[in-house]
RNA sequence: CCAGCGGUGACCGAACGGUUAGGUGACAGUCUGUAAAACUGUUUUGAGCAGGUUCGACUCCUGCCCGCUGGACCA
């Protein structure tokens, strides 16, 4: 594989990359990629974590990057997501969610097995010096710059802020150094806590890489976005809000009936879960690909679209009304979330799935 | 530790010693070959906790808990 057919591999599909420059040096260089990404414990997987993540796991596996999945326990507890229990928290993590990542892994033809996972819990005990590297980070970043990059995980600054949550980003950031990446990989919204890695992480003692941050969009939810606030923000995905998002295993009922509810406006291009989807999951952000559509002749009768261009266009001109659209996309969705399904049907997954729910109250 | 203010249903947020606030969200229906918008309906009588006064307390009193603001401290 040449150089640059690694670069594209590596960055397709994604929406940031700090920087094309530094990952290049870094391809060239011909040294071991130490990816990995992080994941709170916090609910169920969604199609941002499933798909969009683990999509990106299978190219950067192919690419010969090596992999790691961390399993962000204790930045769960401190976020006090699943009540803030811990004994939760941990079985949770071991028992659901990387179970839940492994069956993604499974939609892209991958076992799991290529892919190192690490739990917080293990990784503080094996590395004393992270106690170090956490004091030394957080002597480079002001109390304003730690609040700012805060928002990160959605809160509002100025209310229950507690300590423990600035502990959050130096503590990410002190992750990425013990753990020795050299390829951070996240969803745009950590974006300002890589950005802190980066200029950070070089002023500390040790000689450790600067990272390569590399960030994909957020996928859009499916319910309508605020009528007046057309941001990214109110337009992602999000566990809280069950119809906006389409989880790992839901059944094909369930795939059916969220996107038959979800915001489908005739016409409109730009604000637009559908095309979003089709674009970032299908497509998986190239131009060409394939995507059929089925419908009763009356409404024009089957189509295979092999480039993204055309799905727009005719969308925007209605010769693809978004019923249409819906139906294919679930299908789609269906058939390729179909290993992750069956990774639930296992009677251990399918137990541990349910005792999810159980401490989401869902 | 001291003082002032505050703690209302998933969220925001009023009034009032005695009757359903209201809004948002969510859910269902109508309308559109989807959804959204619009309209209609539904959403466990809820009041930080424990007592007390009263015929009756979310509303008054006492104690406690939690939060915010300020003071004290400046090791």
């Amino acid at each position: 594989m040449t150089i640059e057919e690694k670069m594209k591999l590596i960055t397709r599909n994604c929406q940031e990359v700090l920087t094309e420059e530094d990952l290049k040096a870094l391809i060239e260089s011909g040294k071991p990629i130490n990816h990995y990404i992080g994941f709170e414990i916090s609910g169920m997987v969604h199609l941002g974590t499933g798909l969009m993540s683990m999509g990106k796991i299978a190219d950067f596996i192919k690419a010969g990057v090596k992999c790691k999945i961390f399993l962000a326990d204790f930045h769960t507890f401190l976020n006090n997501k699943l009540g803030g229990k811990w004994e939760d928290i941990r079985w949770a993590s071991e028992h659901y969610f990387k179970e839940a990542l492994i069956a993604s892994l499974k939609c892209y033809g991958l076992t799991g097995s290529e892919v190192e996972f690490v739990s917080g819990d293990e990784l503080y005990k094996t590395h004393p010096e992270h106690w170090q590297n956490f004091m030394e980070i957080g002597k480079q970043v002001t109390l304003s710059r730690n609040l700012r990059s805060i928002s990160i995980m959605g809160k509002k600054l100025g209310t229950d802020v507690n300590m423990a949550t600035l502990f959050y980003p130096p503590l990410q950031v002190a992750d990425i150094v013990t753990m020795d990446i050299n390829l951070a990989h996240a969803g745009m919204d950590q974006r300002k806590a890589h950005v802190i890695a980066r200029e950070a992480i070089k002023k500390i003692p040790g000689n450790h890489a600067t990272p390569v941050a590399i960030h994909q969009n957020l996928i859009a939810g499916l319910t309508a976005p605020n009528v007046d606030n057309k941001d990214e923000e109110s337009l992602k995905m999000s566990k809280s809000k069950p119809n906006s998002a389409v989880f790992i295993h839901d059944t094909p009922d369930e795939i059916r009936d969220k996107i038959k509810k979800a915001y489908g406006p005739p016409k409109e291009t730009e604000f637009n879960p559908l095309l979003n989807w089709v674009k970032t999951l299908v497509f998986w952000g190239d131009e060409v690909g394939e995507f059929k559509i089925e419908r009763p002749e009356k409404f024009g009768g089957n189509i295979t679209y092999t480039k993204y261009a055309d799905v727009v266009a005719d969308y925007a001109s209605e010769k693809l009304y978004p019923t249409d659209l819906k139906n294919a996309l679930s299908e789609w969705l269906i058939e390729k979330l179909a290993p992750a399904r069956a990774h639930f049907e296992i009677p251990e997954h399918k137990e541990a799935l349910e005792k999810m729910k159980g401490l989401l109250g869902i």
